[in-house]
DNA sequence: CATGAGCGC
């Protein structure tokens, strides 16, 4: 029995690292980034509003939320960025699913995107001057 | 006018 238990413990080990899990061997909760995506966000809810709710919880370093560049309207969703993960997960665990402003809310871990938004431009080298050239 | 899953410039 030991051996199967053993050989299966592998097995979910195995199976932990090929997941995206970076942690996989962790008691005290492994948090994959210090940074969490609010989702579930009321449209009138504001960064302070967050800050407040979240420092509660840990350090707040960082917090944004997303508006719309086009019609103003808040996207509903934001980023929390604590000082340390386990805050974060605290606080995770404890605002995620509850509600607020009326809204449920919804906190993940996020995906670390890398900030500035590489505007994918090709090589403008002569497209003026193939612009020109055809007219 | 209202909208409601998702992941930032």
């Amino acid at each position: 029995m030991s051996l199967a238990s053993s050989a299966m413990k592998q097995s979910l080990v195995s199976i932990a690292r090929r997941a995206s899990w970076r942690f996989y061997s962790s008691p005290s909760s492994s948090p994959s980034n210090n940074k969490l995506f609010v989702g579930g966000l009321s449209w009138s809810v504001d960064e302070k509003t967050l800050t407040d709710a979240f420092s509660s919880y840990g350090d707040v370093t960082e917090v944004r939320i997303l508006y719309d560049k086009e019609t103003g309207r808040s996207r509903g969703f934001g980023f929390v960025n604590f000082s340390k993960g386990d805050d974060a997960r605290s606080a995770k665990d404890a605002m995620d699913g509850k509600a607020f402003l009326g809204r449920p809310l919804r906190i993940s871990f996020a995906l670390e995107k890398v900030r500035g938004t590489p505007v994918v431009v090709p090589r403008l080298s002569n497209v003026g001057e193939a612009a020109n050239r055809n007219k």
